[in-house]
DNA sequence: GCGCCGATTGGCT
DNA sequence: GCCAATCGGCGCC
């Protein structure tokens, strides 16, 4: 898959000043263009979660709590966030709603497009479908870093409108991966016919302990 | 100041 | 499926 030039068109302020949860779901099929290090690299979305910021148990803007790390988080819609996971990772995400609703969307996995080669460098694995299913492997494979913190979505890497979803494309809903509050909510949104989302969706509680109980 | 925890990942059983 | 790596935030002393 390339880039149609002509359609691919930088998306507006306006289109973060929503819920989370509409541009999470909005998000898939757009195109992530990053120039980190002065090298481009572009992957397309297919796997969103929604963080609802004040009333969000899960969210680093739960009870809109500002501290020195999730300040960003707190700023004018379209502005990233890039925090550290377990000491290690970068995740980004990108505020939405209104300034100070502490609410964004966390990017979980891309469709590499662009740069594929330079991913492979940066994250020092051949496969392509490891380069970016995962919030910490796609921040690796584009260079993002705690220097895009708090930028506006244009100052570097940007969202690009492109197209909108393929015929093939399959948009699904499930619960939020890898948390322990509000763990039930339906908050994430993948492409799930793609092979590139960080993991498929979860069986329910439910079949999943008779799956165990079956010794499936 | 100290200890625990997490929106993850990769390697091993 | 289990576990370590690694660090900032947070509760508690």
């Amino acid at each position: 898959m390339t880039i149609d030039k002509r359609a691919a068109k930088v998306l507006p302020v306006s289109f973060f000043a929503r819920s989370a949860e509409i541009v999470a779901r909005e998000l898939l099929g757009a195109v992530v263009v990053s120039r980190s290090g002065g090298v481009r690299t572009a992957g397309r979305i297919v796997e969103t979660e929604a963080y609802l910021g004040g009333p969000d148990p899960a969210s680093h803007g739960y009870q809109l709590r500002q501290t020195p790390r999730n300040r960003a988080l707190f700023g004018p819609p379209g502005t990233w966030y890039v925090y550290r996971s377990y000491g290690i990772h970068w995740c980004t995400n990108l505020v939405c709603q209104s300034n100070g609703s502490g609410s964004a969307v966390l990017l979980r996995a891309l469709e590499p497009m662009d740069g594929i080669e330079t991913m492979r460098h940066r994250r020092g694995v051949i496969a392509e479908r490891l380069l970016c299913s995962g919030p910490g492997r796609l921040c690796q494979a584009l260079g993002i870093t705690r220097d895009l913190d708090g930028t506006a979505m244009r100052v570097s890497e940007v969202l690009v409108r492109e197209g909108a979803l393929e015929r093939a494309d399959v948009v699904s809903v499930s619960t939020r991966i890898g948390i322990t509050k509000a763990a039930d909510w339906p908050l994430r949104f993948l492409l799930s016919s793609s092979v590139h989302v960080s993991r498929p969706i979860p069986r329910s509680p439910a079949s999943s302990k008779a799956m165990k109980k079956r010794g499936g």
